[in-house]
DNA sequence: GGGGAGCGTG
DNA sequence: CACGCTCCCC
């Protein structure tokens, strides 16, 4: 038996936009502590993790763990039939074979609820190790979302270098190139003047190459959060993690393109 | 080589959006003195000029006059990479293949360069001999604009008239006729309350036949400037001219059509 | 607070 | 391809 609910339903809206382009289906696999998801993107090149705390819920039960296979196309359309400011809950009886949504509106004078069938879904399981990364980013996710997308104005694929001077983004194309470096700034609290600190920690310089597409992807979480930390690490997937205030966070890891100069 | 900054991009952003239309690509010709455009656009019809001032740069070198062919939409995706209040740098080194943009955040803690391919256009030069206009308007750019955007949905052809009494703006279709009278004012500079003046010093009465569609993408430089002059005469192209503040001007010069009742 | 531009959806 | 929504700028 699974009961959860969330006060607002665009929490969730928002969470199933920013994975639901990467992912068809996926595992939502339900504990006590919580609700866990991860999915390969159907071209096996982005990994997807989604976590929500059991304490972020305004209401939330799981008697023993279950696995709800779900159609994240069906389920983003059934969300856009919840106002922002609903309510929502979603219950499962156990081996059950449907989920049920319930929207409240905020007036309590409406009251949706849908049934979602589940689905088998064959996962591949990847265990992803806790890494020391060599460098972490954190900045704005807005300026993130931003600089993806001017960036893809100019080319498919950026480049990620961190320095400890700060963090460089830059495409090119047809047209020409272009390159954004963020500087390292050293976090000022106490001046309330500062908006979107960009901070590098850094053990050692790392460089990658990505595929924008994904990225423009991931910048669909903008809204979940304020800031968004990019870890990097040499030879291995890079990190981008959403902090989903009060609940949990979301997270992406991309494989990094196999460098051209390095193809020959 | 060439080194020329302004303190806001959003001013060569506006600049380039108001002849991005008319123009795809044209060349810039740097001198000590400055820059200029001249180009017509694709039709044939009307030609756009552009002057800018070295003084009005918060920075302008230019060791030996440079022409440089830039395609406008390129620039235009380049500038749309940069904040409104960015600083921009433009830099081209003796004979570059390349123009370097640079984009400096308010903040200073983001430094973005862009490179520019340039290209060999072929230009037809135009002299524009300095003419007596036999009727000068000098009207609110932003009411220009309304105009224009108001007898678009009337039709295609705008016929101006210029007399003692005032300019008359007028435009039939389809659907009806609409014609639009700004009366001359004196100027009242002391009455602080006097919004958007017209003036007109006529000479003689003057009437013009001109495509709206043109006129349409000349009021794009209304944010340029508070107002436009019209400068018309007799069987030659009508000026339309915005000075932009302590830096140039942007004209558009378009040839009257010829006017249907004589065409019989 | 209103208008315009970019983006996603039907 | 057009409409509506959202973010950004004025």
């Amino acid at each position: 038996m699974i009961e959860a609910t969330l006060p607002q339903a665009s929490l969730l809206k928002k969470i199933i936009e920013a994975v639901k382009e990467l992912v068809d289906e996926a595992n939502f696999d339900f504990s006590e502590t919580g609700i866990r998801l991860q999915a390969m993107d159907k071209s096996h090149v982005a990994l997807s993790f989604l976590h929500l705390r059991e304490e972020g819920f305004s209401e939330y039960r799981c008697d023993r763990a279950q696995t709800l296979g779900i159609g994240l196309g069906s389920l983003s359309k059934i969300l856009k039939c919840a106002a922002n400011d609903d309510q929502v809950q979603i219950k499962a009886s156990d081996s059950a074979e449907t989920l049920e949504l319930a929207f409240e509106s905020a007036g309590k004078d409406r009251v949706s609820e849908f049934k979602l069938k589940l689905m088998d879904i064959d996962t591949d399981s990847v265990d992803v190790p806790d890494m020391d990364y060599q460098a972490t980013v954190s900045m704005s996710s807005q300026e993130f979302a931003r600089i993806v997308r001017d960036l893809l104005s100019i080319g498919d694929t950026v480049s990620i270098d961190a320095t400890k001077q700060g963090v460089r983004f830059s495409a090119s194309g047809d047209d020409g190139k272009g390159s954004i470096l963020l500087k390292h700034q050293k976090t000022v609290d106490d001046e309330k003047n500062t908006p979107a600190n960009t901070t590098v920690q850094i053990n050692e310089p790392v460089s990658h190459s990505l595929a924008l597409k994904y990225l423009s992807n991931f910048a669909k979480a903008a809204p979940l959060a304020d800031r968004v930390t990019i870890n990097l690490i040499e030879d291995a997937p890079v990190m981008f993690e959403f902090k989903i205030s009060d609940i949990g966070h979301i997270r992406f890891y991309l494989a990094p393109q196999i460098d051209e100069d390095m193809d020959v």
